[in-house]
DNA sequence: TCTAAATGCTACAGCGACTGTAGAATCAAG
DNA sequence: CTTGATTCTACAGTCGCTGTAGCATTTAGA
């Protein structure tokens, strides 16, 4: 079975080295076996297991979700059911997100569109910042860091 | 000129008292004037300069764009142009978020609709996730909390 | 073989944009 | 006058990392 350091299963993976280790340190990961001088030393499996961690991110899973999933996986002989709620429960977060980002949008373009250069003071993106009321958008929750 | 307590304030804007006080502490809004015993007291302009944040977080704007233009509408002699420029970027921020999101909506269907139930081993969406090769989605950026 | 650069280690602080907690003081209503 | 709501400060916690400091070890080239 074929042996790796860190930054092997770093550049195998495409996950960097610290997040690794933040991985392990959360126990999100198990901790590999060490060398005599500590380093970790990892198999081919870490690099499927860690694999499948940054396709879930990629696909916007919680680290939570992520856990759940792993933890499944080490049960083969059970039902999917609950994998697929999970992945279920992600579609909705990511069609609630897509929703609320297109009004986002629709209010930007309406914004810039209608300011015509000129001072400050006749701006109308600012007016429209400060007047909430002209705003047509229906969204209703925050734009949580987009 | 109408008075009112940070409650008050919070209430008229939408904006929750504690996070009234976070803007204050990192210097996005001004430090009120306090009564004797030292609670805060705000006028109606404190409603508008909130209102104002309130609005353009709800659009997104990061805390820095927000304050820019804060700092932008202390001046309404001059051009308008960087208004322009911050809103035309949190524009592209959003469009690109919209791609992104797309494009993990496919790729989340793709996983639900080939999972036909089942045990684990069989998973398909298990598979998918281990299989970054699998995945169609052209997406290369990871999904920051959504 | 020696040395310099790269890589590894731990432990902790910082990011953004808040939220929550503890414990004390003050205020408004019954 | 008492009770409960509001306010105050100060600091820790959230999420998912990233960056820093200060070492030790390994690897590649001269």
């Amino acid at each position: 079975m074929k042996q790796m350091s860190i930054g092997q299963l770093s550049k195998q993976t495409g996950v960097k080295v610290t997040t690794i280790r933040y991985y392990e340190s959360i126990g999100l990961i198990a901790e590999p076996e060490r060398t005599e001088s500590g380093r970790r030393v990892y198999g081919e499996d870490a690099v499927e297991t860690l694999s499948f961690v940054r396709h879930g991110r990629d696909l916007g899973f919680s680290m939570t979700a992520i856990g759940r999933l792993l933890a499944l996986q080490q049960h083969p002989d059970q039902d999917c059911d609950t994998v697929n709620n999970i992945a279920q429960e992600q579609l909705e977060e990511v069609q609630k997100r897509l929703a609320q980002l297109t009004s986002l949008e629709l209010e930007l373009k309406r914004m810039i569109k209608a300011c015509k250069g000129g001072a400050i003071s006749k701006c109308r993106i600012l007016t429209t910042l400060n007047d909430h009321g002209e705003c047509l958008s229906d969204y209703h929750e925050r734009a949580h860091s987009l």
